[in-house]
DNA sequence: ACCTGAACACCGTTCAAGT
DNA sequence: ACCTGAACACCGTTCAAGT
């Protein structure tokens, strides 16, 4: 059996997984896959393509569902799929660092942002702020993500100092937030965002 | 002249200012420091440690002025607050990590940021809501931060592929989603963050 | 086409020994 | 008290040479 580009980014997400960036280093990849360093580099151009290969599968399980013409709909729809993105990289450490390496690398390439875009966009945000409101979004997401493993990691260290609980609570606090923000409070005062 | 933490950490800063992280390495700061990198070991515990006092170096120049009553100005001082933080990191390539570091290793260790949750509070955000406020703020600069230097990094590469400009707009533009969000659209629909 | 073996130029950290 | 010299256990990447 001979070694795929797919076991290397399989064997790499395992890594990442189980013990952390840190931990993933082409030799130690190497070692996994019992192969040498030297064999990765014909599957793989570098460890940073690599990174973003694993950052794509992360994302691999996600529901991709059509985007509807309702904008409080849509509105549901973005706290739905940022929900889904946090949950899908809660559980893998240091995958908020390894997301931001893809994104800053390749942007664009990550489909569910491309596609939590169209929902604000469907849910009332102005074309031109779409770009932008896209970031605020999923720098929430990933900080939320950082904060949590953070708190984890502190925890596996020193399971008494408690800090304060960054949780599931604090990011659909902090989604609402910025929704309120982007599309005007929800039957507060009138939802203005539905224009002309 | 015998060598002290002080230059130990200016000269971080430094090698941080001019050419990044990747080129801060304990060994590199020790050529520059014309002394064995045992030496740097004597004045520092480690590197993650040195990176936390690079950081508090970085808004070493933030005006500290008293946090106000009036919400309304408490709000205003937010942002100027969130503005000068920005401002401070925007120069320095890859302050957005050394700050997240920082911020990760020793919470609560980065006096400006006590001081922003007092102001987000005086704003009209409730106690037990303003750490996450907090975060969501600070999460806004940093991925502001990082997604300029960014496109900057890309632009010395590859002048000819503009992004999408993701500048000092995009950033009050984000931060003004994120107060509306918090403490209610300004005039728009009545304040009502100032209970009883 | 695919992999090995070995090298190149680096890392962070420790520590006996010197002054 | 403060630093040197040298080691330990690692890195990412390249590349002739093998099959």
């Amino acid at each position: 059996m001979t070694l795929t580009r797919d076991q290397v980014e399989e064997t790499a997400l395992g890594i990442l997984t189980r013990f952390g960036l840190a931990d993933l280093s082409m030799r130690r990849l190497a070692r996994e896959l019992h192969v040498q360093v030297g064999a990765l580099y014909w599957h793989v151009k570098n460890k940073q393509e690599l990174l973003v290969a694993v950052a794509g599968r992360l994302l691999d399980g996600l529901e991709v569902a059509t985007v509807p013409a309702d904008p409080e709909s849509a509105r549901d729809m973005v706290a739905e799929l940022a929900s889904a993105l946090r949950a899908a990289l809660a559980p893998v450490p240091d995958s908020a660092e390894v997301f931001q390496v893809a994104q800053s690398l390749r942007p664009g390439a990550l489909e569910p942002l491309n596609r939590l875009r169209s929902l604000l966009e469907a849910a009332g945000v102005a074309p031109e702020r779409s770009g932008w409101a896209q970031h605020l979004v999923v720098n929430h997401i990933l900080g939320s993500v950082a904060a949590t493993q953070e708190t984890s990691r502190l925890a596996a260290v020193d399971p008494d100092a408690a800090p304060s609980p960054l949780g599931e609570e604090a990011f659909t606090w902090g989604l609402d937030v910025v929704l309120d923000g982007l599309l005007g409070a929800r039957a507060v005062c009138g939802h203005s965002a539905d224009g002309p």
